[in-house]
DNA sequence: ACCTAATGATTAGGCCCCTAACAAAAGCAA
DNA sequence: TTGCTTTTGTTAGGGGCCTAATCATTAGGT
């Protein structure tokens, strides 16, 4: 689900001109801001692809990643608001997440007998095996979109787009999805 | 609306650690591949906060940046059909767009004389009133997420999203919206 | 104990985008 | 002319994500 973009950039020209008309307008900057969104809808896309061919979404893979056991050896068990969270949706998308997964059998919803407000969403075997299953691929598909870049190159990149991240987060900041903490 | 995404990225010793456990996950390109997400996800965010405060997506954004005037002067009057394609959407979703901008006073649909197959879209002297309010605050706002890197880290920026953005496109084409030309 | 506040999960309703199917109009072949 | 085929805009229905409101359970103050 690319983000609606124009189909072809504008020349970097064009932003010159179009700069003389609006003296806000930062032709390096804007264009600079395009590349970043397209570059990200097509590697999402990409991606997006492949997951569709699973019947899979951005954020079913998400919350089945979180539960896919760590490196560390043990399985992991999360409750809805942990998934949510981690994830960066609201609770009520995780609600929605969480039931396809279960229907499809990746996942299983169980009380938690401590706090019966609770739930504990833990991966099925299944789920397991259709994750292992589809990570090759996916895994593949990443060091592709990569490949035109060495490692060295790998550095600048991470290192130019965690500025713009910081910058982003920091000069507009998220709302809390949760609760807005009003201090 | 960001893609969902996990909220903190792991860290490059952890995809280390995970690329034993995947013989096809390459650490650095997941890395880059995370931050390129986010930060297109961040500068989203930042852009779409300012257009939900006026009832605006990123869509009907882009609809009304379509008809605006260029800069050689003249208005522009599009069909349906030639907005969908220069936006990249299909031709349904850009019919519920000119919707909601026709309610809203933005657009205008005129019968076209010659095609009666065919709608002629023009923005309204509100629509371009509105747009034009709303473009210096835009401007502003990509100004400042781009504000971290200076003219030559730019350029590089630029350079590196077009090599990840073409190897995309080229690697894994986007299927065609209109007619699948099945040469 | 009692009343209130906070927390967890869910439901209801909305927007944006998609695909598939459709009717109307235009183009084209025989 | 009559019959395809293509193109245009639209509708119908679905998925993903959101906010706001709701209900059950737990925690805290008195």
């Amino acid at each position: 689900m690319p983000h609606l973009l124009l189909k072809d950039l504008p020349r970097y020209e064009c932003l010159l001109e179009c700069s003389k008309h609006f003296p806000g307008l930062d032709p390096s900057a804007c264009e600079a801001f395009l590349y970043l969104l397209r570059a990200g809808d097509e590697a999402f896309r990409v991606i997006d692809a492949h997951f569709q061919a699973h019947d899979l979404s951005q954020g079913r893979f998400t919350v089945l990643m979180l539960l896919f056991e760590k490196p560390s050896g043990q399985p992991h068990a999360l409750t809805p608001a942990q998934l949510a969270e981690q994830s960066g949706v609201t609770r009520a998308t995780m609600t929605g997440l969480v039931d396809t997964l279960e229907r499809d059998g990746m996942v299983t919803r169980r009380p938690d007998p401590v706090d019966r407000r609770q739930l504990s969403v833990e991966l099925t075997p299944r789920g397991l095996e259709f994750l292992q299953s589809l990570l090759p691929e996916h895994f593949r598909r990443i060091s592709a979109l990569l490949s035109p870049l060495d490692e060295n190159e790998r550095r600048t990149f991470v290192a130019l787009l965690g500025k713009v991240a910081a910058c982003a987060s920091e000069t507009f900041p998220a709302p809390v999805h949760g609760a807005p903490a009003h201090t």
